[in-house]
DNA sequence: TTTATAATTGACCAACCAGTCAGTTTAACT
DNA sequence: AGTTAAACTGACTGGTTGGTCAATTATAAA
């Protein structure tokens, strides 16, 4: 039937994964699709046979990082451990996949100032955020009711937690002499946790 | 000596206030020359009167922007009180600034983007970054000292605050609904502050 | 070998817009 | 009223770039 092996995936991956770098490199502005093309070893034209537009790679390229952070996020569900024990190695989990992400972080702001005028942009933001706390809840949860975290709203302290993540990531770009986003976020979550103690 | 009233001042003023409306509006690329000039109701020509390009205007925005917040909270340091009160004071400062710049958040994480490829805003982003640490770590040191708090790192409680702050701004851009910046700001602080107590 | 079609190319086009500038208006001062 | 120069205008231009498409190439199947 076809003529040639369907690459689509392949190529598909190798243009999202080039255009991650023009983009984290010039901001989605700047970037032209020619660059794109370039560091992609492709042409133009073939950027469009598998994209309709320079939109349509810029929301691709979104949903594929957060598929990966989630895939990564998951692997937590399988530990055991008290909720502290699991905050803690969730709190490793999530500074390791931060240091993996540290040269794409310009776009995770682009993505932001994007979703206040882009509703795909801001739909998928709002769903990653919900997994976020779909995940973490029900952690913080079992910490209250085994008597480990003394009685303080789930959602407070989801939110605490998620808020120290962004917050650290955000402060380094502010002044990254000062801020060490690993020292600082390990330190952040301790600070919480001694507040949840019971 | 000059044939008309010096109006450079108010001038100057009148672009930044109507190119952050619309920088909010539609982001610094796509927002035009032409838009800021219709905004504040001026010609295009003019905007190059007072600016020398639309980058100038993207800079002196953001020092106009913190210039005023910067004025904003160092209301705070005149305030007595224990560490705590001075820390729940300088929350409530700062949740109203951000509630009066809600809808110029937009800008914000354009900014940030921007920092990563261009000098003089990092720098800008570095200098409001230091004056609030120089602001804060002296409350909590005094919190210390005084034996409000226990013994802390003054700087990781001054990064965990200042994160608390910025991320959840920031979640709740991701998702408005479930995120109350008053509320939740609110709640994260008291968490970090019942960690904090001798 | 031939055929069919998926995959790829890059020159080209049309829209867009930052920045220019020759000309006009305004108001302080004579 | 006339003079002066700052303030202001908006039509215009030149460079840029997202997107197109006719032509070409590669390869599985006949």
């Amino acid at each position: 039937m076809s003529p040639r092996p369907d690459v689509s995936e392949e190529r598909r991956n190798q243009i999202l994964e080039a255009a991650a770098l023009v983009f984290a490199r010039s901001g989605f502005s700047k970037a032209r699709m020619d660059d794109i093309a370039a560091e992609c070893g492709l042409s133009k034209g073939t950027l469009y046979w598998y994209f309709n537009s320079k939109d349509e790679i810029i929301l691709a390229m979104l949903d594929r990082l957060f598929e990966r952070e989630l895939a990564d996020l998951h692997t937590l569900q399988e530990s055991g451990g008290t909720a502290t024990e699991c905050l803690l190695e969730y709190t490793e989990i999530a500074i390791l996949d931060m240091t993996h992400l540290l040269q794409l972080m310009p776009i995770a702001y682009e993505y932001l100032a994007l979703a206040f005028r882009n509703e795909a942009v801001l739909q998928a933001l709002k769903r990653y955020s919900r997994s976020y706390f779909e995940l973490i809840i029900p952690i913080i949860q079992q910490g209250i009711d085994n008597g480990e975290f003394r009685q303080v709203d789930p959602q407070d302290v989801a939110i605490a937690v998620g808020a120290i993540f962004e917050g650290t990531a955000l402060l380094w770009v502010y002044d990254s002499e000062t801020i060490q986003i690993e020292k600082h976020i390990r330190s952040s979550i301790n600070l919480l946790l001694d507040g949840l103690q019971a």
